[in-house]
RNA sequence: GCGAAAGUAGCUCAGCUGGUAGAGCGCAACCUUGCCAAGGUUGAGGUCGCGGGUUCGAACCCCGUCUUUCGCUCCA
C-alpha cells in the first residue's frame, strides 16, 4: 500500500512539473533542496485558493479584515513571541543508531532517572518508618537523597549555564560525563551538539557589521498581532473582531521534505479573531465548524478530512486542533485552529510597553482579548486539493485519460475554445468568442491537433469547460460545450455563454454553502 | 547533519565484454482530418551532472565532487 501511495505521489509531482504547476526551484542550475517554483498553471490555481479563503474570511464577515504586514519585523518582536529561545534547540546525533535528540531533553531525561531513584528511596524508607514517616523531613535529612538532589542541582545548574552562555561544547562535555546513553541504541558514540535555529537571520543596512541582525518571519501571526491596536482603532473595531492576513513565512526546517508538503519558505493564511475573555472556547468552536465548512464546500470527498485534538497543548494554548487531510503520504496536518489565550498581546504589552487592550464599553473596563487563531498551510492546501484531484480513469471506449477534477471554481483555466478545423473561418470565430469572454474568466485557445487531443490536454490541467466551434457555428451562433468530468456535450448559444459558465464556476457558489 | 538510491533529448528510458549516442512520447512547421490521446512529411533539441585518472580511445572502468530523491527530529 505505501508502494502504491508513494507511486502516486511520483506521479502527482511529475503531472504538476509537466503540466507547468510546479518546478523544483533553480532547476538550470540542478535545483535547490525543497524549494519550488509555482508555474502558469499553478500560480493560477494558487491565487485561486488565496482568493477562496481571502473572500470566505473577510469579505463574508463584516467583523473581520485583512491586513498585509512587512516580512521583516522588529527582533524584538520574536523574543516576544518565544521564537528565539523556543525554536533555538541544541541538538546531538547518536552516530550508531542515527537517532537524533534534543540535547536538553536528555539531561532532562538524565535527571528523571535519578528523580526516580529518590522515589524509589522514599518510597522504602516510607514502608519502613509507617505511619510516623515525615517525607519532608526523610527528604531534607537523608543522604543518600542528599547526594541524589545534589546531584540535580549540579547537573541543572550546568546544563542552564551552558544554554544561557549557548556553549555547546560544555553541553556535550556534560552529557559524556554523565553517561548518558541512546536509549535506542544503549551506545554513548555521540556527535558534537549541533543548534538548530529554526529562524533565517539576515542583516538589515548594507554593513553586515553583525548589529543589526533581524529575522525573517517564522509565522504571520505575529504582524498581525503587533498591528492589534492599528487595526482595531483605524477600524473602529469591535469585539469580537479579526484581523486576516495571506503572507510568506521562513523556517529553517532541519529537515523539508515531501515536495510542497513541507518547504522553508512557505505561505500561510491566517486569521488571528480576537475575543473576551472567558468566551475563547465558544469561539473555538465555532471556528472550527467554519473551517471544516469552507473545506468541505470545495466538494473534495469527506473521508480525506479529519480533526486532530491537541492532548498536549503549547504553552501558549488552552485548546487546539488540526484539521488533517488524507494525502498521499498519509494523514497530515493541513489547517490548526488554535486557542491561544491572551499569551501573545500579553507578551506583546511586556515587551512593547504599550496596552493592547480593548475597552469594553458595556462592562466599562478594559481587557487584553483572547485570541483564536485559524491558520492553514496554503502550499498544503494546493497539495491537498492537487493530489485529491488526479484521476487516471480509463473511458468507456477503453481508452484512458489523466484528468484533474479539480474544484471547477479553482481551475487554472476556466474555458477552453477549440475551433473544430483550423480553416474555414473557425478559428476567427473561436477568436471571437475568447475576446468576449476573457473578460470574465481565464480562457485558453487551441486549434492544434485533433479535437480529441485537445479534450485530453486541458483535462490534464484541469479545464472543466470546452468549448468547440464547427462550421454550423458559423450559421446558427451556437457551440458545443464538453464537461470535463463527464466528458459530456451540449449544446448552446454563444449569447448564453457567459452566464452558463459563470453560473458553474463562481467563487460565490462555494462560498454561499459555508 | 547521518545513512541509502539515482543523475544520458522537454518526459520515460535503452545503450552488449570501453570504439565519441538512440527509441517512444512530447514539441515546432506543413499536408490531411466533422467531436474524445488519428495519419503522413519535415525539423529543432544531448560537450551522457561536474572534475580528474587509466587508455590509442570513456556515457561505460577507477577516484573525487555536486545535486536530487527517500528514511531519522519538528511543524503550516
Amino acid at each position: 500500500m505505501a508502494n502504491q501511495d508513494d507511486n502516486q505521489f511520483k506521479k502527482i509531482i511529475s503531472h504538476a512539473k509537466e503540466y507547468g504547476f510546479v518546478f523544483p526551484s533553480s532547476e538550470i542550475y540542478d535545483g535547490l533542496a525543497a524549494a519550488y517554483d509555482y508555474g502558469q498553471n499553478g500560480a493560477e490555481l494558487k491565487n485561486n485558493i488565496k482568493e477562496y479563503w481571502w473572500k470566505a474570511m473577510v469579505q463574508m464577515h463584516e467583523e473581520i479584515v485583512g491586513i498585509d504586514a512587512s516580512i521583516f519585523m522588529h527582533p524584538a518582536t520574536w523574543k516576544a513571541s518565544g521564537h528565539v529561545d523556543a525554536f533555538n534547540d541544541p541538538m546531538i546525533d547518536n552516530k550508531d543508531s542515527k537517532k537524533r535528540y534534543r540535547a536538553d531533553v536528555l539531561i532532562e531525561d538524565h535527571i528523571a532517572k535519578i528523580e526516580a531513584k529518590i522515589d524509589k528511596e522514599v518510597t522504602k524508607a516510607a514502608k519502613r518508618f509507617g505511619d510516623d514517616f515525615d517525607k519532608e523531613q526523610f527528604v531534607a535529612t537523608n543522604p543518600r537523597v542528599l547526594k541524589y538532589t545534589g546531584q540535580i542541582d549540579d547537573i541543572n545548574a550546568r546544563m542552564k549555564a551552558a544554554l544561557d552562555g549557548e556553549n555547546l561544547n560544555q553541553l556535550k562535555a556534560l552529557i559524556e560525563e554523565l553517561g548518558i546513553a541512546d536509549p535506542v541504541s544503549g551506545s554513548k558514540n555521540w556527535t558534537d551538539v549541533r543548534q538548530f535555529n529554526l529562524m533565517f537571520s539576515t542583516e538589515l543596512g548594507s554593513l553586515a557589521d553583525g548589529a543589526n541582525k533581524i529575522y525573517l518571519r517564522p509565522e504571520t501571526a505575529q504582524g498581525i498581532f503587533v498591528n492589534f491596536l492599528n487595526v482595531q482603532k483605524t477600524g473602529r473595531m469591535k469585539i469580537p473582531f479579526g484581523i486576516a492576513q495571506i503572507g510568506k513565512a521562513f523556517r529553517n526546517e532541519i529537515i523539508a521534505r515531501q515536495f510542497i508538503f513541507r518547504m522553508r519558505e512557505f505561505e500561510q493564511m491566517e486569521m488571528q479573531f480576537f475575543v473576551k475573555p472567558g468566551e475563547e472556547l465558544k469561539w473555538y468552536e465555532y471556528w472550527k465548524e467554519k473551517r471544516i465548512k469552507w473545506h468541505k464546500a470545495l466538494g473534495i470527498s469527506e473521508e480525506n478530512y479529519r480533526f486532530h485534538d491537541h492532548l498536549n497543548l503549547a504553552h501558549y494554548a488552552n485548546a487546539a486542533a488540526d484539521i488533517e487531510f488524507n494525502f498521499p503520504m498519509g494523514f497530515k496536518e493541513l489547517e490548526g485552529i488554535h486557542s491561544r489565550t491572551d499569551f501573545d498581546l500579553k507578551a506583546h504589552e511586556e515587551h512593547s510597553g504599550k496596552k493592547l487592550q480593548f475597552f469594553d464599553p458595556h462592562e466599562n473596563k478594559s481587557y487584553v482579548p483572547y485570541v483564536i487563531e485559524t491558520s492553514i498551510g496554503l502550499d498544503r492546501m494546493f497539495l491537498a486539493v492537487l493530489s485529491a484531484s488526479y484521476v487516471e480513469e480509463t473511458l468507456a471506449d477503453g481508452s484512458e485519460r489523466t484528468v484533474l477534477k479539480l474544484p471547477v471554481q479553482l481551475a487554472p483555466v476556466k474555458v477552453a475554445v477549440l475551433p473544430l478545423l483550423k480553416k474555414d473561418g473557425l478559428p476567427e470565430k473561436a477568436r471571437e468568442i475568447i475576446d468576449e469572454l476573457k473578460f470574465d474568466f481565464t480562457c485558453q485557445y487551441d486549434e492544434k491537433d485533433a479535437i480529441g487531443k485537445r479534450y485530453r490536454r486541458q483535462d490534464a490541467i484541469g479545464t472543466p469547460n470546452c468549448i468547440t466551434v464547427d462550421h454550423q457555428t458559423l450559421e446558427d451562433n451556437a457551440v458545443t460545450i464538453r464537461y470535463r468530468d463527464t466528458a459530456e456535450q451540449e449544446r448552446i448559444a454563444i449569447a448564453d455563454l457567459r452566464n452558463k459558465v459563470s453560473d458553474l464556476v463562481s467563487v460565490n457558489n462555494l462560498l454561499r454553502k459555508i
